[in-house]
DNA sequence: GATGATTTGTACGTATGTATA
DNA sequence: ATATACATACGTACAAATCAT
C-alpha cells in the first residue's frame, strides 16, 4: 500500500486530486513500456505486477485495461497481457499517420501558431543545438519529446495534439535507439529547423512537406538501426 | 449452401475467445453513447449499471475505464465517469483531424485500393442511392458507418482505419442528427459520389478534397441544425 | 488426452473520499 | 461548518479457464 509514494503527503496545491492506484499504475507501466524497460512482448502478469507496486489486482488489471485501449498493451481474454507488438507492416502505417498528423500540426503552426509559443519553441530549438554540439543524447531525447509536443500544441488543435501524442507514444517503443544512428542528431536538428523556418515564413505547404520529410527519415534511420 | 448456425451455438472451434462481461458492458454502453441513447453528460453510475445489466461492479468498472481511455467516457478519480461532453472549440478541431484522416485515407485509395474492395465499395454506394430515393433514413445511417469504415480500409493502413474510425465513433453522439436536415441525404450521397469517382480516375489529390469538402459540409449541417 | 498448477474473471465487503443538507 | 448519505477505490475470496506436464 505504500510502494507507490503517497502524493498526499506533498503539499497538495491546487486541486489536482490525487491519482488513484490504477492510474499511478498505468502512467509508470506507460513509462516503462515507452521507456524500453518493458519491451515488446513482454508478458504483463497481474500478480507479478500487484507484487511488484504493492497494490492488489484489481488496479492492476483496470490499469491494463486502460493501457489496452491505449494500444501500448494487447489484452486476449483469459490469456492474459502482453506489451504490444505490431508488425512491420503495421509499424509503417504508423509512421504514415504520424506524418501525416505532423504535417497538419505543421501547416496549422504556419498558419496561426500564438507569438509566444513560437518564441518558446524557438528558444528550445536553440537549446536542441547545444545539445547536439556536445552529443548530449538523452537530453536530445527528452528535448525531443518536447519539441513536437510544442508543436502539437501550437496547432490550437487540442484534439489533434492528442491523438497525435498517442500515436508518437505507441511508436516511442521502436523508435527508441533511431537517435543513435551516426550523425542522426545532427540531421534531426537540421530537420527541424527546416519545419521551423517554413513556419516562420507563414509557409503551410512547406512545414507539412518538412515534416513528412522529418518523420520519413525517422523512420528510415530507425529501419537502417534495426535492420543493421 | 447450408444456413449459418448461430455463432452462440457453434462449439467453441478456433480461437473466438468469448467475450469477458468487462468487454461486453464496454462495447454495450459504446453503442448506446454513439447511439444517442445515452447522451454527453449523462452520468455513469457503477452501481446502477452493475444491476442494470446484471453483474458486479468489478466488470463495469474496467468496462469505464476502458471507455475513458477511448475518449468516449470522462473519469474523475473518486468522482465517477460521465459521457465525454467536448466543448465547441474541441468538437471543431475533432471534425478537422476527421476530415485529414479521411482525405489521408481517400489519397490512399486512390492510389492502390484493391479492385475487389472498390468493387464492393461502389456496390454499396449504388445500395445507399436507393436508401435516399426512398429517404430510408435508419438504414443510410448504418450504411454511412459502413461506407467509411471500408473507404478506411481501402487504404490498407491499419492504423489508419483504426484511429479514423475511433475519432468517427467519438464524433457520432454530435453528428447523430445531422442527416436529417433537409436534402442532407442526398448530399451526403453525391459528395460520396465524388470522393468514389476521384478514387476511380486515381486522382489522389481530387479525392482527398473531397474527402475533405464532405467532412466540412458534414460539419456544418450539424452546426446548422444544433444551432436551429 | 487427462490432470494439476497457474492465471484470469467475477463477486462482494469495507474503507475512504466527495457531495449535500 | 458539521454531519450524513452516498459513490468510488481497493483488497480478498472464489470460480472458471488456460497452460504445462
Amino acid at each position: 500500500m505504500d510502494a507507490i509514494p503517497d502524493r498526499a503527503a506533498l503539499p497538495r496545491r491546487g486541486r489536482l486530486p490525487r491519482p488513484t492506484h490504477a492510474e499511478a499504475l498505468a502512467t509508470r507501466l506507460a513509462e516503462a513500456i515507452v521507456g524500453g524497460e518493458r519491451p515488446p512482448g513482454t508478458a504483463l502478469e497481474e500478480l507479478a505486477l500487484a507484487a511488484e507496486f504493492g497494490v492488489s489486482r484489481t488496479p492492476v488489471r483496470e490499469a491494463l485495461r486502460q493501457l489496452a485501449a491505449m494500444g501500448l498493451v494487447e489484452h486476449r481474454p483469459r490469456r492474459g497481457a502482453v506489451v504490444a507488438r505490431p508488425d512491420a507492416a503495421r509499424l509503417h502505417g504508423m509512421f504514415l499517420v504520424m506524418a501525416e498528423l505532423e504535417a497538419m500540426a505543421a501547416t496549422l503552426c504556419a498558419a496561426a501558431m500564438p507569438p509566444r509559443q513560437r518564441r518558446a519553441l524557438d528558444l528550445l530549438h536553440a537549446d536542441m543545438a547545444e545539445m547536439v554540439r556536445a552529443s548530449r543524447l538523452a537530453d536530445y531525447r527528452a528535448a525531443n519529446v518536447e519539441f513536437h509536443a510544442r508543436l502539437y500544441a501550437g496547432s490550437g488543435n487540442a484534439y489533434l495534439a492528442e491523438i497525435a501524442g498517442a500515436t508518437r507514444q505507441r511508436l516511442a517503443p521502436f523508435r527508441g535507439a533511431q537517435l543513435e544512428a551516426p550523425e542522426r542528431l545532427q540531421r534531426s536538428h537540421a530537420e527541424h529547423q527546416e519545419i521551423l523556418t517554413a513556419i516562420a515564413r507563414g509557409d503551410g505547404a512547406a512545414a507539412a512537406a518538412a515534416a513528412r520529410r522529418h518523420l520519413r527519415l525517422t523512420e528510415q534511420a530507425w529501419e537502417q538501426l534495426a535492420a543493421g
